[in-house]
DNA sequence: GTGTCTATTTATAACAG
DNA sequence: TCTGTTATAAATAGACA
């Protein structure tokens, strides 16, 4: 009996020049990604979100238990994928604000402290860009955002820490008491 | 002779019930997702981006090129294809990434001139650590980092501004030019 | 949590209507 | 453009490391 057709070919995943077999490709494999999106979902209880624009640049999307849902929480929390995420939320549960509020006031006398020795002198445009930069409206806070403040402001203050370290030769009571000798790696976790 | 295992078996998609089993079935079809969103990115040109959540709550994502472009576009130009419109995120649909983007390359444009400069001395070594920190990747930070980091640092900013202020009286070159008046209350809304 | 090994089920490239 | 067929490439359930 002779073969119908040709059968599937084992190809190289890159570009489809042909317009019209992208068009069918893209057409199947779009449904095979939300089939698989829906497995995992139902299979695995995921809640996923997946979105897909054609290269005509028209939008599909499929979410279990739907894309809004999902988006709503990523966006939110936006926990890095790769990250240990559970156990890293379950460690800044108890961040508070007065914590931050103490880091930052750490900062500021640390500052302060510099501003004093005049050694600030030459950073005023910098930080009038960083001013013009961050003088923008923001909403609410997250988990993930105190966690990437506290980092973030960590990293501040062990640099300020070290510059004052440098400085302690001359006048060591510029050097912060509770310094933090095991600061964080500042660098965040990648997203995906 | 003799089969070493059972080989695949058909399966209903349906939740698995036992804990190990899924795990390793989430592991497995995580991956399954993602290459299939990679795969029909590069060979159909599309661009995609896959949210998952773990049922422990762990995010996972694929983009491609990546997450946030995608997302972003999603999110600000297309309405949902079969949904009613994403009303939970209307919050974001003013706040493109571009802008934020935008802001940062000219941040960054004017840190690094200032370097070139030389411009940036000793007292400056804050701001080069935050640069160093904010010189990274754009994919690496989330739209809501950006936002979170301008906020911390608006408290910074008032503080820094009032130091300065303080000691305008002695020597006005201590003060930010384009010092804002109108700083905003510094107090971060609670947690929990 | 990941990697490996199979037997088997699925997904799909090339066609065809 | 969309849907269906078929031969074959890929994905993966289950068991184990």
């Amino acid at each position: 009996m002779p073969k119908k057709t040709a059968g599937r070919k084992k190809i190289d995943i890159e570009k489809i020049e042909n317009h019209e077999r992208l068009q069918v490709a893209f057409s199947k494999r779009r449904l095979g990604v939300f089939t698989k999106a829906n497995e995992i979902g139902t299979r695995c209880g995921a809640q996923t979100a997946v979105v897909v624009y054609s290269p005509a640049g028209k939008a599909y999307s499929y979410g279990h238990p739907n894309v809004e849902t999902v988006l709503d929480r990523y966006l939110n929390n936006a926990p890095a994928p790769d990250d240990d995420a559970p156990t890293a939320l379950e460690a800044y549960r108890n961040v508070t604000i007065h914590e931050l509020n103490q880091q930052y006031n750490d900062l500021r006398d640390q500052l302060e402290a510099e501003v004093i020795r005049g050694k600030m002198l030459k950073a005023n445009k910098e930080v009038a860009a960083f001013q013009a930069w961050l003088n923008r409206p923001l909403e609410s806070f997250s988990l993930r955002d105190l966690e990437i403040m506290q980092k973030a402001m960590q990293h501040l203050k062990s640099n300020v820490n070290e510059k004052l370290k440098e400085l302690a030769g001359s006048s060591s009571s510029f050097v912060v008491s509770n310094l933090d000798e095991s600061v964080d790696d500042p660098s965040i976790p990648d997203i995906q």
